[in-house]
DNA sequence: AATATTTGCTAACATCCGTTAGTATATTAT
DNA sequence: ATAATATACTAACGGATGTTAGCAAATATT
């Protein structure tokens, strides 16, 4: 009978989540089968079942955790007091860490965030819809500060969180440029296509 | 007995592959069951096989069909005698365009292409890396003729194909700008944020 | 009109899925 | 050491899934 092994500060049901994130990103959350977590975490499928309550709730538990550090982020740009493209610039570095250091769960919550379940679909919908708002309000701060080019601000958010989410492929991309130089580019052309010189 | 019905120059196979890519679109592939989608096509689950070999040749159609159209355009780009920034520019134009009237198939195709099973599977890996690589190409060429900053080309081929991903959002946004004004927005950012002045 | 072909239907299959029940074993608390 | 709790196992369930077989109706061809 082989527990599951715990490192310290985690409980086993950490242990499963973080399992379970990156399965679901490499197969997609409906094509990874729960017997499919079992085994990558060394158990028996209906062993799982001691420490959560269904497949779903792994889903939660991962895109509940990235939506949640993404708006206390947020919370905290906006209460400092710098300009707003440096607002903007705070904000990508970290759209860039997150995805850099904990991958598996950001793109999990990115990509898969569908199939959740009411009431958590719509209450996790909002928050996205609240932070693009948010950002948006942002760019439409520097726009009238003239730090920013005359664009549309919901259109420039989509722009900025998709082309962050490219680097995905960079995660696994076999000759890759390291995380800083990585950073600094992505800084360089979409800090560089905001703003207005 | 309902028949599936046809317009003129499209035989039934292509009326069932363009619900299949709205319903993997909607669902995404794995999620969307053939039951569901004989419903959308208005038929039984079984008479789609009079039709199609498998679900998977669905998602082969969809993709490839996609694929083809990028190459096609890159042949017609890279035999074109314009600036580097100039070609850069028009494949980010096609990009948007076939996001905005090709919604469904290169969404399906972007985001579902890991249910291919093999050998189209590694055969679309390989057109895709193919086709960066070019893209890529494009831009190191600028750069070297001083049109584009100094970035590190595939990280900048990332960046552009995700920004243009971001569409999808825009797609189903209830307040959206028009398609040409979104265009205009999106190569303000990106070609500005390359371009060298 | 007769025949051949295309297209649809119902029924059923084998397989996989998430999950539960019941039980055994390992760990922790007394 | 004993009791209590946490964790694992085997077995099985009901339901969904992709697909096939066999047959009926619609359409096309002669």
């Amino acid at each position: 009978m082989a527990r599951i092994k715990i490192e310290k500060n985690s409980s086993r049901k950490e242990v499963i989540v973080s399992k379970a994130a990156a399965l679901f990103r490499e197969k997609g959350f409906k094509a990874a089968s729960m017997r499919d977590l079992a085994e990558s975490v060394g158990v028996e499928a209906a062993s799982l079942y001691n420490h959560i309550k269904s497949k779903t709730e792994l889903l939660h538990e991962i895109c509940f955790g990235v939506a949640n550090r993404f708006m206390h982020k947020m919370d905290e740009v906006e209460a400092g007091s710098t300009s707003a493209i440096e607002k903007v610039e705070q904000l990508i570095r970290f759209h860039i860490d997150e995805m850099v250091n904990h991958y598996e769960e950001v793109y999990v919550s990115d990509r898969e965030w569908k199939h959740l379940a009411d009431p958590y679909l719509s209450n996790f919908q909002t928050q996205r819809r609240m932070y693009r708002k948010r950002f948006a309000a942002i760019i439409e701060e520097g726009i009238r500060n003239k730090e920013i080019k005359k664009i549309d601000a919901p259109t420039a958010v989509l722009i900025l969180l998709h082309a962050i989410g490219g680097i995905e492929s960079w995660h696994r991309s076999t000759q890759k440029i390291n995380a800083s130089n990585l950073t600094d580019n992505m800084i360089t052309i979409l800090v560089g296509g905001l703003e207005l010189k």
